[in-house]
RNA sequence: GCGAUCGUAGCUCAGUUGGUUAGAGCGCCGGUUUGUGGUACCGGAGGUCGGGGGUUCGAGACCCCUCGAUCGCCCCA
C-alpha cells in the first residue's frame, strides 16, 4: 500500500496565516471605511470573463495580456480568462448592466486577480487588490476625488514614506506625438541602448524613460517630455488636477517619466511609491509601486460601448499589507474548566456564551490536564482568567478562581458587564456586589449549593 | 521567459575533505518537582535528509534531471 502524497500548493498562491492575515484583514477593513466616506458603491465582479473582455480593453501587446494572462477553455469551446485586473471588467459590466444611467458612478471592489509570473516578494500568481473607479466622469474633479481617498486610505493605514508621483500622458493626440517623438530620438541611438530598450522600441517605447539600465539612463535626461506636445486642454486638465490635489491637502511630486504599461491610459497617470531608503521601500523590496492608476478614457470604445470618461485605481492588499500593522485585539478573557466533570464543561460554556454575547472575546480551555489549560489560557494573554473547579470545601459544590494575569484591568469589568454576573447568580447564587468585587479585584467564589 | 541562492523532525537550523544506529532548540504528548499555577527536570512520539536517476565499497553531503521556495531581471499591484 502506496501513502498517499500530500498535493503541493500551485506555485505563486499563499496559504495566509497569523499576523499576515490579520493584517491583509486590516488593510481590506480600512477600505470598506474610506470607500464609504466617500461614498463609492460597493460592487461583485464575476472573477472569470471572455478573454476578449482583457484582450481588446488591455491591449494584446502588453505583457499582461500576451504572456501573463491564466486563460483557459470552457466546455463549450469559448476561451476564458481568470480576470488579471478589475477594470477591463467593470467596464463590460458597466456597458452589459446599462449603468451609464448612474454616471457618474463611483464603484469600489476587492477580490483575487491572477497573473502568470515567476514569484518574488509582493508578486504572486494569484494576488489581492482593492479597487476604485469612478465611471462616467470626465472632469478633472473625479481625479483629485479618487486620489483624495487614496491618500487618505495610506493614512489611515498608519503607511509612511510614500509619495504620490503623478503625470500626464495628455489626450490620444498628444500622447501620439509624443511617442512618435520618442522612437525617433532613441532610434537615433538605437545600437546604444539595452538589449531590452531596444525590444521596447518595438513595443512600448514609452517604457525606456523608467528604465533602470545606465546605458538607458544617459538618453533619457534629454528625451522629448510629455509637456512639449501637450494641447491646451490637456495642460488644462493636468493643471486642474494639480491645483485640486493642492486645494484637498494631497502631496505630490511631478514625475515625468512615469508611464503606465496598460495601453487604456490618458492623461492623468499616478503611482504611490516608497519614498528611496525608507522603511516601506525596505519591506517592499523591489517591489516599488503599492497603488496605480490613472485616466482610461478610450477604454470603453475597445469593448464597443460609446466613449465613456473614467479613471480608476488599484492597489496591491499584499503589499500594502507589508507596511501596515494590524491592531491587535485587546480584550480576551479566558475561561479554564478545571474539573473533568461533564457539567462543569457545560457550565464553562454557558459562562462563554453570556460572556461573548456581552461582547467579550472569550476563550474556552477544556482539554488536557488542567496545568496544560491553564498554561494553554495564559500563553492567549488574556485579560482575566476564569478557573472554573471542582469543589474543595465542605457545602461547595464549585468554586471560580479570578485571576488577572497582567494587572486589574478596569475595562474587563465594565465591558462584562452584567452578563455574566446574572449567570453567576442565577446558577450560583452569587450576590452581585460579591461578583463585581470578585472579578475587580481578583479572587475565589465559593459556590455553595 | 532569464539569472542567483536554497530544500535535513510540525517550526528554526546543526551535520566537519563522502565513512557506523541522522542531531539540537522550540513546539507537541506523558510524568515528576516547584506548596498557588507562565518555572525546572525526566521521558516519549515524530525524519523514505523535496522527488528521480547517476558516480562510489559506501551519498544527507558529489554529478545530472525534476519539483518547490526565496530573491533579482522583465513586467506589474
Amino acid at each position: 500500500m502506496s501513502k498517499i502524497k500530500t498535493p503541493q500548493a500551485i506555485r505563486g498562491t499563499q496559504d495566509i496565516f497569523g499576523a499576515d492575515a490579520e493584517a491583509f484583514a486590516f488593510v481590506v477593513e480600512t477600505f470598506e471605511r474610506v470607500r464609504k466616506l466617500y461614498r463609492f458603491r460597493r460592487v461583485e465582479m464575476p472573477v472569470f470573463e471572455k478573454t476578449e473582455v482583457f484582450s481588446r480593453a488591455i491591449g494584446e501587446t502588453t505583457d499582461v495580456v500576451s504572456k501573463e494572462m491564466y486563460s483557459f477553455e470552457d466546455r463549450g469551446g469559448e476561451s476564458l480568462t481568470l480576470r488579471p485586473e478589475f477594470t477591463a471588467g467593470i467596464a463590460r459590466a458597466f456597458l452589459t448592466n446599462g449603468w451609464q444611467q448612474h454616471a457618474p458612478l463611483k464603484v469600489a471592489t476587492h477580490g483575487p486577480l491572477f497573473r502568470y509570473e515567476r514569484p518574488q516578494k509582493g508578486r504572486y500568481r494569484q494576488f489581492h487588490q482593492i479597487d476604485a473607479e469612478i465611471l462616467g466622469a470626465g472632469e478633472p474633479q473625479a481625479d483629485v476625488e479618487l486620489l483624495a481617498m487614496a491618500d487618505q486610505l495610506l493614512k489611515e493605514l498608519g503607511i509612511e514614506g510614500v509619495t504620490l508621483h503623478l503625470n500626464t500622458l495628455g489626450d490620444g493626440d498628444s500622447r501620439e506625438a509624443w511617442r512618435a517623438a520618442l522612437i525617433e530620438y532613441f532610434a537615433a541611438v538605437r545600437g546604444e541602448l539595452s538589449e531590452d530598450s531596444q525590444e521596447r522600441l518595438e513595443k512600448n517605447p514609452l517604457r525606456i524613460l523608467d528604465s533602470k539600465d545606465p546605458r538607458d539612463r544617459k538618453f533619457v535626461g534629454d528625451a522629448p517630455r510629455i509637456d512639449q506636445f501637450l494641447s491646451d486642454d490637456a495642460r488644462a486638465f493636468f493643471d486642474a488636477v494639480t491645483t485640486g490635489l493642492d486645494a484637498a491637502g494631497v502631496k505630490w511630486a511631478r514625475a515625468e517619466s512615469l508611464v503606465r504599461g496598460l495601453d487604456y491610459y490618458r492623461h492623468t497617470a499616478f503611482e504611490f511609491i516608497p519614498d528611496e531608503g525608507s522603511a516601506a521601500a525596505a519591506a517592499l523590496g523591489s517591489q516599488s509601486t503599492i497603488l496605480g492608476g490613472g485616466r482610461y478614457d478610450g477604454l470603453m470604445e475597445s469593448l464597443g460601448g460609446a466613449p465613456t470618461p473614467a479613471v480608476g485605481w488599484a492597489a496591491g492588499i499584499e503589499r500594502l499589507a507589508m507596511l501596515v500593522q494590524a491592531p491587535t485585539d485587546s480584550m480576551t478573557l479566558a475561561i479554564v474548566i478545571e474539573d473533568k466533570e461533564l457539567r462543569f464543561n457545560n457550565i464553562g460554556q454557558m459562562m462563554a456564551s453570556a460572556c461573548r454575547k456581552a461582547g467579550i472575546p472569550t476563550l474556552v480551555y477544556s482539554s488536557g490536564s488542567p496545568k496544560k489549560r491553564y498554561d494553554k489560557a495564559l500563553k492567549a494573554n488574556p485579560n482575566a482568567i476564569f478557573v472554573l473547579g471542582g469543589p474543595e470545601a465542605d457545602g461547595e459544590v464549585a468554586r471560580l478562581t479570578i485571576r488577572h494575569p497582567n494587572s486589574p484591568d478596569e475595562d474587563i469589568v465594565a465591558a462584562l458587564g452584567h452578563a455574566p454576573m446574572n449567570l453567576m447568580r442565577s446558577v450560583f447564587g452569587v450576590p452581585d456586589a460579591y461578583w463585581q468585587r470578585i472579578v475587580h479585584d481578583g479572587g475565589t467564589v465559593s459556590l455553595l449549593s
